[in-house]
DNA sequence: TTTTAGTTACACAGACCTGTTTACCTTGGC
DNA sequence: GCCAAGGTAAACAGGTCTGTGTAACTAAAA
């Protein structure tokens, strides 16, 4: 049925359209007449693809969410280089907060289902932090994962304001101070890696 | 059904109403119709006292922009109790995060005196922690203040998502950590940690 | 009383939204 | 050649939204 050498289905480009519009203007404000349009094809072929608005905005929100790629870096490394690619990230043109918390926000407590996938991201986000302080051996690896947590998405609420990457590297800093007072023997805190 | 002692005016009556829909179902999710119903009046009073829905959403940001009573607390009492505070709001019904990081998620970019008065009100935050921080004389006080500022939304962040007030715990003990890891002496732990 | 300011009810304009319908292309496989 | 799949364009239905226009109604001040 599908066609594998296919560069790009019509699916795909529908959903990246819908991934960057959706992302950068906010999911109300665009419609499907903006989608289509952007990517020069008829509102008829978009509704073949996806049933409703509704179905187009569940699948933009299953396409965010992706899971870190496996690193062979240490524990701290990896933890501490969260915050570093926050940096980079919060210094791209087109970064615009969280996917998840703003369509929560966005679409209130009305929409159940997007409520469902932006608490599962946020819960996979947390257990990556917790599967690497235990295998650091803090004493209590749940309660700092959630502070970890903490650190990023506040830092990306304040970046969604203020436009500020620093806003990762004060995360980062706090990081580091809670990382060494459970115990974790953390590099020299010069912010040249970045 | 008026009030019997009415000393409310008819703008306060507008404000507080929209303020409240506009917070809980979002702004772009309200109509004026909606707002103008919901009191009773006609939609050409509300627009009598309001040129636009764009300046209703105005008033609307200047109305939640509050500043936090003084206390007579010790500055690290007023600190930590931040993170209670928090915790009863989170534990509230009516709760949906912060008004102003809603507005820009929901608004977008797009919208420059939106992003103004959300930038003044956590940048107004930050210097409220700041202020006690420097009665406390620890070396870096705007570091700190902004370390503290991305506990309180991270925390905000994570509820609104989660609905779980034990983020504001999470956010205080971490915030115990930093302020203890600044030389600052801080009491025990009032509540069991989780 | 007359005036005046504020309100109500309701229709309306003009725009945009989601989603459907109709009819007419293209194109590749047989 | 033939056919089916899937594309296009455009109108349309039925709803929402912001904002205006108009005529009638109150209530209090002058």
């Amino acid at each position: 049925m599908a066609s594998p050498h296919q560069k790009q289905t019509m699916k795909d480009r529908i959903l990246q359209t819908a991934d960057r519009l959706f992302y950068l203007k906010g999911i109300r404000a665009i419609g499907v007449d903006t989608i289509s349009a952007e990517i020069g094809i008829s509102k008829r072929t978009l509704y073949n693809h996806f049933p409703s608005k509704d179905a187009l905005i569940a699948a933009y929100l299953e396409r965010r969410f992706v899971q870190p790629k496996p690193s062979d870096k240490s524990p701290v490394e990896q933890i501490l280089g969260t915050f570093d690619a926050l940096e980079r990230r919060f210094g791209a043109k087109d970064f615009r907060g969280c996917p998840f918390v703003n369509a929560v926000a966005e679409l209130g407590g009305e929409d159940k289902s997007v409520k469902k996938v932006a608490i599962a991201f946020k819960e996979s986000r947390r257990l990556w932090f917790r599967d690497r302080l235990l295998e650091l051996g803090v004493a209590d690896p749940e309660g700092l994962a959630t502070q970890l947590q903490l650190l990023v998405d506040g830092s990306i609420a304040q970046d969604l304001v203020r436009d500020d990457p620093a806003m990762a590297r004060a995360a980062k800093q706090a990081a580091r101070v809670l990382l060494e007072n459970a115990g974790v023997k953390v590099s020299s805190p010069d912010g040249a890696k970045a």
